[in-house]
RNA sequence: GGCCCGGUAGUUCAGUUGGUUAGAACGCUAGCCUGUCACGCUAGAGGUCGUCGGUUCGAGCCCGAUCCGGGUCGCCA
């Protein structure tokens, strides 16, 4: 083993060209690759900032060139010597110009060949990237995401100090609360049978602090949600959380478009328009079937409400008189690529979402053929058709339920994979917009109550709330989310500051006074001593970074991911613990196996 | 918890109808090579076909279970 003594790092990998020939340097990294021409042995040194190439001549310096044909990949190197213009030029690398003619080198530590190659644009199988993430991390790409990562939450840090907002870290370990996700739970040792919870979010932390009259406050906030992952959800994650007094939904909206824009621009160079677009919640589903609808293609679900009001078809017919829905989305130019094998597979894929099944009209220039036409009037053939715009060369696709959401809910599913499949979608630019006038409540059919769309927190339109009690479902809240290319980016709303009121929203949503005064008592207590109006919103980072770079796992921004299972494959967490642990949690194992 | 997909040299993959010694590329090791930059040339090493069980004269291939990874539905105020 070598050190560096007497050596100090003067450039990193990515730093010099022409204007530094002749300048004595020191560089210091890992070897990319190393080439043997038997007299000369040329190294790629690779640090984070880029590569540059060593040279040694056997007849320089045979005791330097010796060192250098034992170099292995992933050796750790620093490396003096002189920089020279190179003979024959590498046009590919911002470096290539130049070399360096090296003097002096240390091998400050030897690699064992890694497990797979450092190389950009990886093929590898992810689970073994993610065990050796440490070495995954070196790649150029992985690199640059964390990078841009740190640009952006830099930014975030800068924009918002600008906007007067202050910094506040609130706790990680605190109370459970019942509604939401599931709580991860830390025993406490002090309090035998008590737990602290991870929050979900800092939401009534922040909602304190304006009460405190810091009047405008942001966290880089770390939030943990015990439910399962997907592509784009992490059971830890981090959230830009803002919270704002005397203000409105305006106010807020025009602080967070202030900061995408300024994120958009500042990191990719791209401009966007402001002010966003916005849309309902009804009109979202409506057109789209979401309510974080992709806007940059059309393919817009279809009422056939109208054009099917006095259809005999029981399908259609049961769906309607139900209260329910029969919609259609018209997948254009689309007869090649759909046939009816993909349709039958499209009619299985679809049941996930509730649907029962897949209506369909494929408009072959050999002739119509459909699923359904044959149970309906030439009248209502037509009238489905013209409503939904179809011409030759198009696929139908209806779906009919008595629960209009499940027609939603498939509909708006399909029409992201038809777009997915033919490529539809414009990627040159951002969609961003925001969805406003949620429902205040949804019902849960499982716990046979009305529970918080967004959270119990969340105020009701002014004109709504005498409606709290009589007819919850048509409360309109004060909440909007930011969409970015069919993704939640984030969300906010305005706060109940009153106590009266936000008793009467835990009493709509189910809670006994007693339940209420348990849980969130000082919430209550709180507002009895002069809270602001208040609001604000939290943009999810990760996924923010993943849009922004176009990633197709949230994994990819960040450094050290769980996988699906939540496991983490580098450390193996998580993992059981000793028998003294245990005891001193008062905490006794029951039904595991091992 | 449900459904779908995947697991074969270090890596990425191929592997016919179940049939003799499981292949390729890259990587790795060694030798040669003075301008390479995905250097080149030559040679070599490297496999419990995820695991367990079953069917069969015979299993990488068929069947069952199980583990791991991915996607998704449920779930995610």
């Amino acid at each position: 083993m070598e050190f560096m003594t007497g050596l100090k790092r003067t450039h990193d990998c990515g730093a010099l060209r022409m204007d530094d020939v002749g300048r004595e340097v020191v560089l210091c990294g890992w070897v990319q690759r190393q080439r043997d021409l038997g007299q000369l042995i040329f190294i790629d040194l690779r640090d984070r900032a880029g590569i540059t190439q060593l040279a040694f001549n056997q007849n320089t310096d045979r005791a330097l060139f010796d060192k250098a044909f034992t170099a292995r990949a992933e050796y750790v190197l620093c490396a003096k010597g002189i920089v020279r213009e190179r003979s024959s030029k590498n046009k590919e690398l911002p470096t290539g110009d130049i070399e360096i003619e090296v003097s002096d080198v240390r091998v400050l530590s030897k690699a064992e060949t890694p497990p797979f190659e450092i190389v950009e644009d990886s093929n590898v199988k992810e689970d073994l990237r993610l065990k050796y993430r440490y070495l995954d991390l070196r790649r150029p790409d992985v690199q640059k995401n964390i990078l841009t990562r740190h640009r952006i939450v830099k930014l975030a840090r800068d924009y918002f100090d600008e906007q007067a907002f202050i910094e506040v870290e609130t706790p990680i370990l605190i109370k459970s609360t019942p509604e939401g996700a599931r709580d991860y739970l830390v025993p406490s040792r002090v309090f035998p049978g008590n737990f602290f919870a991870l929050p979900q979010s800092p939401q009534l932390y922040k909602q304190l602090l304006m009460l405190s009259g810091f009047d405008r406050y942001m966290q880089i906030a770390r939030c943990f949600r015990d439910e399962d992952l997907r592509a784009d959800r992490q059971p830890e994650f981090t959230q830009i959380d803002l919270e704002m007094s005397f203000v409105d939904e305006e106010d807020v909206m025009a602080i967070g478009e202030g900061f995408i824009v300024r994120v958009y621009k500042e990191v990719l160079g791209i401009d966007i328009p402001t002010p966003f677009p916005r849309m309902t919640y009804e009109e979202a589903m409506n057109r789209f079937g979401s309510d974080k609808p992709d806007v940059r293609f059309g393919m817009e679900l279809v009422d056939l409400g109208t054009a099917l009001k006095d259809s005999e078809f029981r399908v259609f017919a049961g769906a309607l008189s139900a209260g329910g829905a029969v919609r259609a989305i018209n997948v254009k130019n689309a007869v090649q690529t759909l046939t009816r094998k993909e349709i039958d597979k499209l009619t299985e894929w679809i049941k996930a979402y509730g649907a029962k099944g897949l209506a369909w009209t494929r408009l072959s220039p050999d002739g119509a053929t459909s699923s359904y036409e044959k149970f309906l009037s030439e009248t209502e053939i037509a009238a489905v058709r013209a409503a939904a715009g179809a011409e030759e060369g198009d696929v139908l696709f209806l779906v009919a339920s008595d629960n209009a959401q499940v027609v939603f809910d498939a509909l708006g599913a399909l029409r992201c994979e038809m777009a997915e499949r033919l490529g539809l979608t414009d990627k040159s630019k951002p969609a961003v917009l925001w969805v406003t006038d949620f429902p205040l409540f949804e019902y849960d059919a499982e716990a046979d109550r009305y529970v918080a769309k967004h959270h119990p927190f969340t105020a009701p339109r002014e004109a709504d709330i005498g409606k709290l009690e009589s007819s919850p479902e048509t409360v309109c809240a004060r909440a909007y989310d930011l969409v970015i290319n069919g993704s939640e980016i984030g969300g906010g709303s305005i706060r109940i500051n009153n106590p009266a009121l936000q008793s009467a929203m835990f009493k709509a949503l189910g809670f006994t006074e007693e339940k209420a005064l348990e849980r969130f008592g000082y919430l209550i207590e709180a507002f009895k001593y002069g809270a602001p109006p208040h609001g604000g919103m939290a943009f999810g980072l990760d996924r923010l970074v993943m849009i922004m770079l176009g990633c197709a796992s949230i994994r990819d921004v960040i450094a050290f991911p769980k996988v699906a299972s939540s496991a983490e494959l580098m450390t193996d967490a998580p993992g059981d613990v000793d028998e003294k642990q245990l005891e001193e949690l008062h905490i006794k194992l029951t039904g595991i196996e091992k």
